[in-house]
DNA sequence: CAAATTCGAGAGCACCGCTCTTGACTCCTC
DNA sequence: GAGGAGTCAAGAGCGGTGCTCTCGAATTTG
């Protein structure tokens, strides 16, 4: 328990800071960082699949048995891999939608810039909202991060609803009192004032996006539509209609 | 040579029929198949990752290197999961289809079917729209396959068009000449008459329609449209209003 | 019947995740 | 400053994986 403590501090997954206090935790630091960075390393060559402990260490010069002293086992060091993704992820959309000003062109640039890093990390995101890998049950530790990215969609949304922006092109079905539910534990937590039926379509588009560039990793568009860029920027401009924003 | 003529007549994937003239050929094409039942079977289990070829072959009472003999390898295995699986989601859809009458009520059991199928086979859904496995190409042979399940969209999408049932609910943007081109493709092969905006809008809900089963899947919607049962039903009337099938 | 082909079985290679033990090292406390 | 507590890298080892090769037996073919 000690122990995790350490681990907790040296991954950076607790709030307080290094501290250092000894060689031996400041050593610890930098090997941790060490193994995850060859890991990452690792995971952009040949993806999840392809992380081996052993291959991690040997790259490192050290014996594998000696990594169980970090990372009590590979899920732990994928879990490790998949909160640095979400927030490596989560933080690149934050500027990239700081980078404009009104509302809509916050959410056009998420959504491109959700694209940009999902091809420059394509191992990356297959992590993180790739098929599940089987056995694997992510921690709990892992749900902030990842909150970081609908945030940045949805804050843009009801920003721009605050304004006055969104206005639907036709009007939709009628929505269940159940979905009504649903949808209102997103829109109590980050958007209060958004009407229901605005927040699903925002929901809508934000699963065609994913599902955009999950198709266009995996290869799905081959013979079509692939190269996607004009294909993603019409569809974005589309799915921006659909929502409201344009 | 000779072997690989006789593995694809056991698999199936040649349009001869068995023949059987020997009794080794007939225990040969009953072998292949009890393995890839067993196969089917483990990776209905555990998933891609857990398909083991010699856990299948001890649970067939045989000597893995034995199953060499009718697979070459874990990939060849695959493959043929793989193509099973398209064929199997492909009859699906086509009989879901062949159900309703009116185009749009086919892309609607469409709609429904695939989800339905995702779910009750989760394991071979993501084998062919999951995360690719890495180090893994998808042979020539598994496209035919493939092709069966977008074609029952496009069709029904064709013949609502033929119909004069097609009536997008607004103007989206301009589609540019390169994206005009590469919608072209699959106008040429399926749909010769429907225009190149009806198409792209087919598209766009295709994918969409792929993310939504892809994220209920992969439990990307916990905490919010999770079951999902009415978020799916409700996005599917609206892409469906989207596309102009409403 | 004899030759050619196909088959199951076994041994073996290199890799994997993970566990346990051992001996050396560092740190904290008396 | 010396000891004990805690931490560390290293090694051996377990059971698992995909895959290759060889060998003798069975079957099909001529």
């Amino acid at each position: 328990m000690l122990s995790n403590l350490c681990t907790d501090l040296a991954n950076g997954t607790l709030s307080g800071m290094p501290a250092h206090r000894t060689a031996r935790e400041r050593a610890r630091a930098e090997l941790t960082a060490a193994i995850k960075d060859e890991a990452r390393r690792q995971l952009g060559e040949q993806g999840a699949d392809g992380l081996s402990l052993r291959a991690v260490a040997r790259e490192l010069g050290m014996v594998s048995s000696a990594l169980y002293r970090y990372f009590p086992s590979r899920d732990d060091l994928l879990t490790a891999l998949i909160i640095d993704a979400y927030n490596a992820l989560g933080a690149t959309l934050e500027k990239a939608a700081a980078g404009a000003d009104a509302p809509r062109e916050r959410w056009r640039a998420a959504c491109h810039g959700l694209r940009a890093w999902g091809l420059a990390n394509r191992h990356e995101y297959s992590l993180i909202y790739g098929t599940p890998i089987p056995g694997y049950r992510a921690p709990q530790d892992t749900v902030t991060p990842a909150t970081r990215v609908p945030a940045v969609f949805i804050g843009a949304l009801r920003d721009a609803w605050r304004a006055g922006e969104v206005k639907p092109p036709f009007k939709g079905p009628e929505m269940s009192p159940e979905l009504r539910r649903q949808v209102g534990i997103v829109r109590a937590q980050l958007a209060p004032d958004v009407p229901e039926e605005v927040l699903a379509r925002g929901l809508i588009a934000w699963v065609q996006l994913f599902g955009m560039v999950g198709f266009e990793l995996g290869g799905q568009f081959a013979n079509t539509v692939d190269p996607a860029d004009e294909f993603f920027t019409h569809t974005v401009e589309q799915m921006t209609l659909f929502v409201g924003l344009g």
